[in-house]
DNA sequence: ATTGTAACGTTACAAGTTGTAGCGCTTCAC
DNA sequence: GTGAAGCGCTACAACTTGTAACGTTACAAT
């Protein structure tokens, strides 16, 4: 099958991404939870999301603790840091080391609304402000 | 050896990325070119370097035409435009789709300032207008 | 105590990716 | 017409990811 740049493997698997997203969205949960709510996507066999439960875990995603005989996995990270840990190697990789040229390109590239950035640093302002008020 | 959730298989390989990243600052080259350029960090045989070259083209990284018996490849994208599908990328699979909530977060973890932001804003203002100025 | 079963550990395997390279064929220059 | 430059094709090992079977352990009910 014919590959385009944006679809290609990432850094977690689909499988992987599914599960994280489950665990994320529904907090700690053991592994047959999570089979049972991937059930209708993707319908996996006992041993096969342990397994990937316990990659996630090698891979550093998740942890677990023991609940009785069961392990209860749960997110290492919240998502939003696994989020900016890939922006930043972005960032990195193709940006020089700079966010701004990063935020400016999304500009550019109609990522990002000047309005939405007038916005956002409108809302920052007065967040950090509030901050600021009452420490 | 054991992987960080920062150290782990990329869209393209470190080689991948090398060679793109040569590409990317000299310009169109020939296997050759590219294979002396990295011949200090990466020393590759002849054919590796072609190999690598040929996969970036099915990847569509690279195209190449010929120049005599010789091809010459050239970014089939401008590193800005990879860079923003990668971020694209993020924003769908963590954010949402909300390309704010991506920038927000980034102000949150510190990966941008907010005078930086606010900087940000106002060059783009002034682009903006500029541009109207003159269309 | 015996036995069923839930849940884990270990192991496996196929398909795909990536780094690395050999070998042979064509074509241009001398 | 001979050598070398440069390409196509093929290969292979290591690693990743999806998928799962099988074995083992320990609790629970009879």
């Amino acid at each position: 099958m014919k590959r385009t740049l944006t679809s290609r493997p990432r850094n977690l698997g689909d499988v992987e991404q599914a599960v994280m997203d489950h665990v994320w969205a529904a907090g700690p949960c053991s592994a047959e939870a999570c089979r049972e709510a991937l059930a209708e996507a993707r319908p996996m066999k006992e041993s096969t999301i342990r397994t990937v439960l316990r990659r996630l875990e090698e891979k550093g995603y998740v942890t677990h603790e023991t609940s009785g005989r069961t392990y209860i996995y749960r997110a290492a990270q919240p998502k939003q840091h696994v989020a900016i840990q890939a922006v930043r190697h972005i960032i990195d990789r193709f940006c020089g080391g700079s966010a701004e040229a990063l935020v400016l390109g999304m500009v550019d590239n109609e990522v990002l609304d000047r309005r939405q950035l007038e916005h956002l640093t409108q809302k920052i302002a007065q967040h950090a402000r509030a901050k600021k008020g009452k420490p």
